[in-house]
This record gives structure tokens, sequence and C-alpha cells, in this order.
DNA sequence: GACAAGTGATTACAGATGTAATCTAATATC
DNA sequence: GATATTAGATTACATCTGTAATCACTTGTC
């Protein structure tokens, strides 16, 4: 897998809105972004060049309109985060991970039973 | 947990050093480090020193070395940073995270079973 | 006491990041 | 065709980060 261009947390929630529906346009997503965060317009848009200039996002003008859509496929982003998340924190290691997860997180018997079951679908 | 101070990538490993073996002098982190990052002695002083002013670190002084410890825990770092990356990257949700950890790593049998006795801990 | 050596503090610089205004150009409307 | 409006590009600024040199001060040695 080539080298992805690295994405801030703040150019994450971007690419995240764009992921989730795609095309859209600038204005689309300030409205989405603008349900969970404080940032302007302008400040939304200067994220969206950024992130085509990364090679993240493409475009496709339509009138004055631009629609925005992922060159980075989510799932090849979230992988790599979490190989890089898992090397950088516990070293690679899976089981302190887990162990660290499960005590941080509030989870009930049946979401102990689903974890389970992911793990059991590993061939 | 109050705030902890933000620590880059390159603070962490420094922070790693200090955990693994504390107290411990510049040139004995210095030297760790050199085994595995090609940095300058002054550059790894200029990140024990960011990591002071940040809080992260103290030091006590004996004749002219400075002994350095950590101002937070392991623990306590590991989790926060644990915590972030799960509602980061997952929205907060165990079964995805689990599910691509366990796409993305090669484990054999043994670990599988030993990570599902780390989700049968969980009380 | 003087000088050398060693230690960290401060400074330096470039790029990244967060945040947002200003400018330019294109489109829409009249 | 002219003007208004809108959209993104460019610029701005402060802080962070990566990387490392220079400076200042303290300690060690003679």
């Amino acid at each position: 897998m080539k080298d992805l261009p690295k994405i801030s947390e703040s150019e994450q929630l971007v690419m995240k809105n764009v992921w989730t529906s795609n095309p859209a346009t600038a204005n689309h997503i300030v409205e989405a972004l603008s349900e969970t965060t404080t940032w302007k317009p302008k400040t939304i848009k200067t994220l969206l060049n950024r992130l085509v200039n990364k090679g993240a996002l493409g475009y496709k003008k339509s009138g004055r309109e631009y629609h925005y859509y992922p060159l980075i496929e989510e799932d090849v982003f979230v992988r790599a985060e979490s190989r890089s998340f898992l090397r950088r924190v516990f070293g690679g290691s899976m089981k302190p991970m887990l162990a660290t997860m499960v005590e941080n997180e509030d989870l009930s018997s049946e979401d102990i039973q689903e974890l389970k079951r992911i793990l059991e679908k590993k061939k």
C-alpha cells in the first residue's frame, strides 16, 4: 500500500463527512460540520483545499459548485491509522491494546460476546 | 482525569524511554534513542526540554547531570491515547476497531485464544 | 583561581496545523 | 452587457513539531 498523505485530526473530520456522503459540495460539508464544530465556513474551505492539495480529495466542477469526492478509501485510511496506533502506543502488540480498550470502555455482556465472535471469525 | 499535555510522536519516543528506565540522565536517554533513531544529541535534548515545559517530565539536578523522571504515568497516557484513537477513527465503537485490527495483524490460534481470555476477564 | 569541559536553555528555521480573512474569478441575475 | 453574488485560491498569523546549532552557565580538573 503506497504512502497515504498525512491527514491531521481536523482534516479527518472533513474526510469523514465526505466518506459518508459524496460527492458533496463545500456548502454541504460546511453545513454538516457546523453541527459538530464551531468552525467558520472559510476554515472548512481551507481544510478542503489542503486535502485536495494533499491528494486526499478530488473534485468535479458543476456550474460554480465543486463536488468533492474522496481519492482515498476510508477503509484504507482506517487500516493504516490502526496499524500506526498499535505500533506507536503498544509496540505492535494486540494483547495489551485490547486489555486497555476493554478497561477503558463500558462493555455489556452482549458487547463482549460480539467481540469474541469477531475474534472467532479470524481464519 | 485532567487534561494531559499534547505529546508529539517524537516526544512519545522520548517518554517511552523514560518510562522504561527512570530517573535517567540526558546522556542515558541519548544513548538509548541513538539505537533506534538518527537524531543528534541536541535534538533529543530539545525534546527533553519541551517535555519539561509541557509538564510531562520533571528533573532533579545532581552535580551537573539532570535526572529526568515522568510526571505522567505511562498507563494514564496509554489509556488517554487509546480513548482518543477509538473515538477519532471508529466513533467510539469497539467492534469495527477490533475487526480492523484482527484483519491487519497476523494472529495465530494461540493469539486469538489469549485475546478471548482478555475479553472474558472483563467483569 | 583559571581554564576546560559538559550540561541545558535559548534560538533558529522550515514545514505542518488550526483558524479565518482577503482577493480573484466565475457564475447568476437583471 | 453590467452588476451582484458566490465559490474557491491565496494569504495571513500563531502555535506546534521536527531537527539541530549557538550561547550561557555550571561543574570538573589541574
